[in-house]
DNA sequence: GACATTGTTCCACACTGTGAAATAAAAATT
DNA sequence: AATTTTTATTTCACAGTGTGGAACAATGTC
């Protein structure tokens, strides 16, 4: 096709076949930004800076399978329920909004990363990210991704304060997948369970990057279930013992104040 | 390309240079299917009759957009946060599943086809709907499809009961829409409005579709704001003046028992 | 009524998306 | 531990799909 350039990729990484699946998909990012008042074509066309039938077969198509709904009459574009629904199938996200006021303020008075960890499956989640104002930033791990249950600090609080038999059932499914870090073992996880339990939260000395450590806080509700795990990352020289307790105490008043310790969800 | 028929198309219709990105959706509802366990890509290619290949290029694509997640070392995939935000952003759709033990249980009393509405800017939209079990069934609206506020029974009661002034407001931006359906006048919108809030609820005549009478009930919160619109729809002889009003009644009834009058909701 | 803007449809053509096949890596079986 | 089976990744030639120009229709504006 004459123009070879994808105007408003999210990454520009060069993706081979891939571009009218990526085109569909940024076009459906331009229908969202204008769903109050509804999208027309030549503004979504303009917008996305795609040929205007190109625009128009792609808003048919995703018109044909539900995630966009046309208006005949006003011509206008709105979100349709298919993609609500597909939304709605990503639940694991759905907490975020509750405890993003509660990572902001640890961040803010911290300086440093805070991530949002909830467990799935055999996993455990990252679905949230709020990145320290301190100059020497620890990025680890990106929302969206998943380790096995135990492993870095935020997975390991969430897990130590599951059941007992419900960590072992755990443990022994995951048995495989340990030794991909720092050849930990199952007998390993066990004992740093046994630590984080003692003090209340988790440490992980930079078991990816050297020169980290991060500290790992449940989310606990009063029946005793667990419900997400709170990492605040910084490098070594930031998290002597000292500061580590003075973090546990403010991220245990944060939640405290924002009424979070006893949120509910499901699954 | 070789194989020309795409084997899980939501809709059959045959539509042009839609191929790839039809595919990719129908790779994202199964990717929901999964979403729990984690969907892998054999079982992803299998499940959509999709080659390999192409499963995995499509799957790269998504991912590289951040509508799914893919976990290098599980190989799994997983819905991903960019399809959250843009199902967030359908939030049009979000007072359905308040309402639904509602609609449902309408429905099982009357027999009849019961949908509901909401203000959607100028608008209402349609965003739920269940059928009625009476043989004779009086489809007339999809979910997602919109009218100007004040076409059609749901539209009218919702519409009906709003500010005097915001309606005026309405009425001159929609008065150009009003003559696509049977050539109905702003004037008549103004008498159609007067005859609902002395009544409680609207009546609409096979505006539509010969035959077929639709009552809309007003769901409005103790501040007075009107919260949705739910229509009530049967042909002709189910409903004598006798019927509407023990409709009525049971709408209220029901609509309190939920405790659904004093729902609130944004935008 | 003339003019401008927006939406829809058509179609030749070349670039993108395709699927076969080869390779690599795991998992399951013997 | 060796073998087989299943699964994942990468490559590449080629033709069918997706493309954008253009013409037309419809709607809005002066």
């Amino acid at each position: 096709m004459r123009s070879g350039k994808n105007p408003s990729r999210k990454s520009d990484t060069p993706l081979r076949g891939a571009q009218s699946v990526s085109r569909a998909i940024n076009l459906l990012r331009e229908v969202a930004q204008l769903n109050g008042q509804g999208a027309r074509l030549s503004e979504l066309s303009r917008n996305t800076g795609l040929n205007l039938s190109t625009t128009h077969r792609l808003l048919a198509v995703l018109t044909a399978e539900g995630l966009i709904t046309h208006d005949s009459e006003s011509k206008r574009y709105h979100l349709g329920i298919e993609l609500y629904h597909l939304g709605s199938a990503a639940y694991q996200y759905t907490i975020r909004e509750r405890f993003r006021g509660a990572l902001e303020r640890i961040e803010l008075e911290t300086g440093d990363t805070v991530f949002l960890v909830i467990r799935s499956g055999n996993d455990s989640l990252c679905i949230d990210r709020v990145e320290g104002g301190y100059p020497i930033k620890a990025i680890l791990v990106d929302i969206g991704s998943r380790r096995p249950l135990g492993i870095g600090a935020g997975s390991l609080s969430l897990f130590a304060f599951l059941p007992e038999n419900e960590r072992e059932a755990i443990i022994s499914r995951n048995a495989s997948r340990y030794g991909h870090y720092k050849d930990i073992s199952s007998s390993d996880i066990r004992s740093l369970v046994m630590e984080t339990r003692q003090k209340g939260y988790a440490i992980s000395r930079g078991l990816f990057h050297e020169g980290v450590i991060s500290l790992g806080f449940p989310v606990i509700n009063d029946k005793g279930e667990v419900l997400a795990g709170i990492t605040v990352s910084a490098i070594n020289r930031r998290m002597d013992p000292k500061r580590r307790d003075s973090i546990y105490d403010l991220v245990r008043k944060i939640l405290k104040e924002e009424a979070l310790t006893s949120v509910s969800f499901m699954r």
